[in-house]
DNA sequence: TAAACATTTTAACGAACGTTCGATAAATAA
DNA sequence: TTATTTATCGAACGTTCGTTAAAATGTTTA
């Protein structure tokens, strides 16, 4: 028989060894799809990355489908609860903003290649997949959302628009993996500093106007 | 014999048949390939999306990657020399700054599908074809480098890490496209208004440190 | 008109794809 | 030990992929 899909319930945190090897096949298969793309990694191409043959890697999962929607969906589901546990107790917003930057950016450098599919591969699940997956997704928005117009109230910025800033906050955060190098071992405190104070003080400031035509 | 890739010299701006035919295929292979993404868009679905046969399209272009390879330099090339033609004469780097980001959503809300692909197949053209286009995004990006050297040196913010602040400002560029809604018709003028706001203070800003932990 | 060239089509090629089957091997339980 | 479950394997399935050859049409030129 399968192994279950999740550790979940279990009161005792034992792992079964075919539990360990699915989430074996899981890391392999994010690493070969974060390198090639969902669509030219082919299951011959994870299966021989990890010298096991194809079939093997069906008595794990189902369809290839289901490779990408374990990896997306476990490591927004992951994300969300390591984030809501950081968020705990705080009240200042922009302490919370700067705890979502650096959880986001931690939790990226030590799963990069399961965020970079989370970021790439945003929009390649369909139906019933996609949606479980978006559910996910939404919640980490309506967090950071939140947080956003918490700041946005604190400092009276009534011309802010919160949902647009939120989306630019997602995009200088998802972007990221386009330009990452893991060679160079750039800390991911100094990045969620640096982004941390580039989106506050653009947020905080009132002077909103584009300068003047010639 | 086939048409000439692109109407380069050519004094008169007389564009013959077979190159408009040629640039029509470029569109419809531009439409489906930023619907499907380049490896799921087949040159089948491409062809019978312009109601054509798949030799036909074979006939105006040696191959699939060729195709992709069009549409990404093209864009790049007009992108590029559409800035460069909107930068002539300005010296206020905060005007370039606004500039850059105008002439940047004006014309990915123009071509959305061309400048959705530049963003999301980034990386998947290898080899010579990869180097060609690299080298006109290296040119847009040295152009922002250059705009944001220029406004740090103007407000001495010596805290401020130019390429890193670069990098994010194309994060939220490029991703806008994950997120905008062609159907809800949001001008690129506010956009590009929102955009100019949060990051000209955040990088203008000499505040950069992160709140204290509890 | 005929000759030359431009464009499109039908039909197929080999390769790679995701997936499945039935037969084993290895590990565990009786 | 045997019986039973768990895990792995090679080989094949039908389909789709990018690409091409050769022949058939349009279109322009002489």
């Amino acid at each position: 028989m399968k192994p279950q899909t999740r550790n979940q319930g279990n009161t005792t945190s034992t792992a079964s060894r075919g539990e360990i090897k699915q989430a074996e096949v899981l890391a392999y298969s994010a690493s070969v799809i974060a390198e090639e793309g969902y669509e030219k990694a082919s299951i011959r191409k994870i299966a021989s990355a990890m010298g096991m043959s194809v079939s093997a890697l069906y008595y794990y999962y189902a369809s290839k489908e289901e490779l990408l929607f374990s990896i997306q969906y476990n490591s927004f589901d992951d994300l969300v609860r390591q984030l809501e546990s950081a968020l705990e107790g705080e009240t200042d917003p922009e302490r919370k903003l700067y705890l979502l930057i650096e959880n986001h950016l931690e939790f990226f450098l030590s799963r990069i290649s399961e965020l970079t599919i989370c970021s790439h591969e945003i929009n390649t699940l369909k139906g019933e997949a996609y949606d479980k997956v978006w559910r996910r997704r939404r919640r980490y928005y309506l967090i950071a959302l939140g947080i956003v117009g918490e700041i946005k109230a604190k400092h009276k910025n009534s011309a802010l628009q919160v949902s647009l800033a939120t989306l630019n906050l997602f995009g200088m955060l998802n972007w990221i993996y386009m330009w990452y190098d893991p060679g160079k071992k750039k800390s991911y405190r100094v990045l969620a500093r640096e982004m941390y104070n580039l989106f506050l003080n653009g947020i905080k400031s009132k002077s909103r106007s584009s300068p003047t035509r010639k």
